[in-house]
DNA sequence: CACTCTTGGAGAAACGTATCTCCAGGGGCT
DNA sequence: AGCCCCTGGAGATACGTTTCTCCAAGAGTG
């Protein structure tokens, strides 16, 4: 066996220190070729069972990890995908929606690790460098604007692209989206049952998807029933201007008698301004805001918020990408015939496939006329209805 | 120059088909070498600008990118560090302190980014595959338990670990931490102030170092002062079990005048446990709790926050991490003699070097007496004293 | 016996880059 | 003229895997 053990034979004569051992080291301590030890640490292969515990016990023993960057260069594969957030202002992270953005990220985390990859955060702002020097299967953009350049070159060069927030124009692998033209026509159907006669609207400047579809119908939505719009706009990234704005709103002399926000902090925003107008939430004032947040469940009054289901929407994207990548239809229940890498699909076959996921209305005492109990309850656990 | 474009001749016979332009098809279109390519598009080597500028704009036009991949493999950095979040439970993500983990995580990425890094986040509980396939050129590590075999197994093979939470026994290169004993003792002095007579805790199960070191505090303060502890715990990741262990503190027949809640959402719950008492915050209890969230700032009262400083201890640990990475020191700020991957340190030599970050308190109206305001104000942003 | 499978495994070629070594040639200096 | 240095750049090797190809030897089969 001294010609498997010598078979390291292009190592330099200076005796390497300390380093790792690699696959060469656990090739000649078991006494085998480095063919059959990959073989037997992967799984492939046809070698007996007492060889591919030998070869394990050996490469355990001296403590051998792979290195993933050869495997990454040999395999093409590097187990890791992208979460691109992509920036509106100068800001490093512009989350427009900041708790469901941590949600959705938390959820995409997982659902990347439960199948074997993991998620590295990078905004569409960062120095080239960066991207350039990463190895990515594939990445999930955030609401990518029309024609973003990042996208189309990603696309471009193979990489499987799937947008949370159907995409302008945009040639992506697929998208997953909420229904948001049915979640605000839901609220604005609540809150007509609930008495409003007048529903304001306060929306964001940014002409990202979910801000333009929410407040076209909400519009759609004046227009049809014949009631003037009520709105006002702020930059949502910034929490100080939608407390101005909130304050704004409510100071009009078309007061309305009921208000949306689509942003997290507007339900505390409004519910401190309905209190300097001595307004009460929700007698003369009924108030639904868009929110991944639980302390809604306890203001007072507790306020009732449209939850857009971050975590499933995280989770089927990553899921969809992750198929795009390994060119499986792992059975996320999305009816797509053919869900491979761009490089796959025939140019000019359509639109890419996409998803729409439900959102859910938590109905709180804010937009019911009859707050359900007033007297003191037993204390029982947040987050129920 | 035809020796020079028929250089590749290990590429086997068949033509590629639509594959990604590599080193060599730049060299062969510039008609240089591969050295020169590399050397051009790296700012090395001696080349006249002249050279330089045509190969770059080969590289341009020819749409080259290079592989991280080989690259990582060649130079044994990767640019990818990791951010492990140890896991105590059974869930994927038990963050104890959950704003405080996503403003932390938010700042290390910045920072990371910032020096042409990015961050992976990886629980220590993922599948050992998702570890294993990944180079990470070093590792922040969110509050260690003690002898935590991953930690160990980072460190003896060389990754540079930074640890944001004193480490208990593991070996790190550093670590960065708040001076919680001095933020405890610094809010009950407050509350002392305030006019506090009898101070509660409400705190959390886990042995992490925060609720240690918070705790032990809290108890050496009782025993100092001659104040009997009165405490609740309950598990921290558990968001229904503290608003039931704040009730429970208020229930008590020693029910204390003021408390101290160590997670984010104990304000809130504290704060409705009051109301079903009919306590009245601040006259009839006073309060404090630990959180990064502003909604404290609107709710009613303000409730005092300790703010962690999750920010800067995020940018910290990953500045501190790069810096052992790049074997430099930047100048963080750190008075660190020394701060080199770990291989090159004496086994012996002492704790690893260590930071104190402080905290910061945010005084609101629920821990003053005397409440500042009680009339009608004009609107102003959240977040202000 | 002559052959075809099957088993167990070895050899070597990539993957695409960075970098060490070395070389040709020209100009300045003695 | 002879020598040295400097410039511009080419060649080759190594990074550590995975995997394709191929081979030897034994086992079955006609």
């Amino acid at each position: 066996m001294t010609a498997a053990a010598n078979q390291s034979g292009r190592r330099p004569t200076t005796s390497r220190r300390l380093e790792r051992a690699g696959i060469r080291d656990v090739a000649a301590a078991a006494g085998v070729s480095i063919t059959t030890v990959s073989d037997a640490l992967n799984g492939k292969g046809r070698l007996p069972d007492e060889t591919r515990s030998r070869v394990r016990e050996v490469a355990e023993r001296l403590g051998y990890r792979p290195s993933a960057a050869a495997r990454t260069l040999r395999t093409g594969r590097s187990g890791l995908i992208g979460l691109t957030v992509t920036t509106y202002g100068e800001e490093p992270f512009t989350f427009t929606e900041f708790a469901y953005f941590a949600e959705m990220a938390r959820a995409a985390t997982s659902a990347a690790l439960g199948r074997g990859y993991a998620l590295v955060v990078l905004p569409a702002s960062s120095r080239h460098d960066v991207w350039g020097n990463i190895a990515l299967d594939g990445t999930v953009v955030i609401d990518p604007p029309d024609q973003d350049p990042l996208v189309s070159e990603l696309y471009r060069s193979g990489v499987p692209v799937v947008s949370d927030g159907k995409p302008g124009n945009c040639p992506v692998t697929a998208w997953v989206d909420n229904d948001h033209e049915a979640a605000v026509l839901g609220i604005l159907e609540h809150l007509s049952e609930a008495g409003a006669r007048r529903i304001g609207l306060l929306t964001g400047t940014s002409t990202d998807t979910y801000t333009r579809l929410s407040t076209e119908a909400y519009l759609g939505w004046c227009a049809k029933v014949g009631q003037e719009p009520v709105y006002e706009t702020y930059p949502a990234h910034d929490p100080a201007a939608g407390a101005v704005a909130a304050d704004r709103l409510l100071a009009r002399p078309d007061r309305p008698d009921a208000v949306y926000g689509l942003f997290d902090p507007n339900g505390t925003d409004l519910l401190a301004a309905a209190r300097r107008y001595g307004l009460r939430v929700p007698d003369d004032l009924l108030l639904v805001c868009c929110s991944e947040s639980d302390v809604y469940a306890t203001t007072e009054p507790p306020i009732t918020t449209l939850s857009l289901k971050p975590r499933k929407i995280g989770t089927t994207v990553v899921n969809l990408l992750i198929d795009a990548i390994e060119g499986v239809d792992s059975g996320t229940g999305v009816d797509i015939a053919r869900l491979f890498p761009p490089r796959f699909r025939t140019a000019g076959t359509g639109p890419p496939p996409g998803t729409l996921m439900p959102t859910e209305l938590i109905v709180r005492a804010s937009s019911q006329r009859r707050s359900p109990r007033t007297t003191v309850s037993p204390p029982r656990p947040p987050g129920e209805v």
